[in-house]
DNA sequence: AAATGTCTCAACCGCAAGGGT
DNA sequence: GACCCTTGCGGTTGAGACATT
């Protein structure tokens, strides 16, 4: 496994690492310690520069390494150090006694942003992504409701869920289809989506919610145990129902919605995503807030009377547009 | 069973920081 | 301050393993 050569200028050997030449730089290293990089290769008798001895001892050979899966609290731990460090895997390794940068690079890369992504939350920022289509996740967990609240067995669920790809180019050809004329339309689309995400985020006093269907309590249960078998409890609202449209919704909240003072007022400093003691990487400048450009469209003025409205579920659900191109 | 596609991860590359002269 | 050398870091690559068709 591994890289192979690419060049060989120097005549120094590059590429996988023999049992052989493994052996000697620990007993090299065991017998005299490192030292200088540059010249332990011929010191050591290695026909290697010594970078790659470097590297191969501080990722591989070193006693000291934990090899094998990452446990749920590693897993955790990365999450939740990668979210206030960022890509600063050395930084973050000190905190993993056993695991070096690299392989909690290669974890990272391989799982971990994925598993974000599929979740519709940015892998840099650790918030939700707010732009419409790269929310797409969050609709795909609207477009699976019904069949969610008619079909609870785990099972099934795991299932529709690999199939997400599928749906998720449904779901965009139907965006398509909604955010082309007639522009009524796709302004009640929109409209709808604020709405649904507002009342499902919004478990607060100051506000009416809507009351749900018979059946959601069971979806409820279905999403927490899709929750729960996925390890982000770092994110404090993965713990409810429709977690994704809630954090969606946090971000559009604290960033421009009326109801902004309210959130505001339970916890004016800290942001929810992050530890309050401790600054987050600065997110980069991205696109605006869904909601700043949904009402821009729409012309929307986010007023409260839309936000107390009648559950609008089935209203996405039982949009026309929607089963003709599902 | 073979072909093809996808995933994993060890190892490489280039750059930057820090220290010495 | 300029230059050189060494070390460390993060991004990327690609062979081999594994899964799917």
């Amino acid at each position: 496994m591994g890289r192979s050569p690419c060049c060989d200028e120097s005549g120094l050997k590059k590429g996988p690492w023999t049992p052989e030449e493994d052996d000697k730089l620990i007993k090299h290293i065991q017998k005299h310690g490192h030292g200088s990089w540059r010249a332990l290769p011929k010191l050591a008798g290695l026909n290697r520069c010594g970078k790659s001895c470097r590297l191969r001892w501080t990722n591989y050979l070193r006693p000291d390494i934990k090899r094998g899966k990452f446990s749920q609290e590693e897993e955790q731990s990365i999450l939740n150090l990668h979210a206030i460090l960022g890509n600063k895997w050395s930084a973050i390794a000190t905190h993993l006694p056993g695991r070096t940068d690299n392989e909690i690079k290669n974890f990272w890369n391989t799982h971990l942003k994925k598993k974000l992504i599929q979740m519709g939350f940015d892998p840099m920022t650790h918030r939700p992504r707010t732009d419409i289509f790269s929310s797409l996740p969050h609709l795909i967990a609207l477009a699976n409701l019904k069949e969610l609240i008619e079909n609870p067995s785990w099972e099934d669920q795991a299932m529709r869920f690999q199939n997400e790809a599928v749906q998720m180019a449904r779901l965009n050809q139907y965006l398509q289809c909604l955010l082309q004329p007639p522009a009524s339309m796709a302004a009640s689309f929109q409209n709808n989506l604020n709405t649904i995400n507002t009342n499902m985020m919004l478990n607060t006093p100051y506000l009416e919610l809507p009351t749900p269907p018979p059946s959601l309590a069971n979806y409820n249960a279905n999403f927490q145990a899709i929750n729960d078998s996925i390890p982000f409890s770092h994110m404090p609202d993965l713990q409810v129902p429709c977690s994704l449209q809630t954090s969606l919704n946090r971000d559009m909240v604290q960033a421009n919605s009326p109801f902004a003072v309210l959130n505001q007022g339970e916890n004016s400093t800290s942001s929810p995503w992050l530890p309050p003691t401790i600054s987050p990487t600065p997110s980069p400048a991205g696109a605006p807030p869904m909601t700043e450009t949904s009402n821009t469209n729409t012309g929307d003025a986010c007023s409260t009377s839309s936000y107390g409205g009648a559950p609008l579920w089935s209203e996405l659900l039982d949009d026309p547009i929607f089963h003709e191109i599902a």
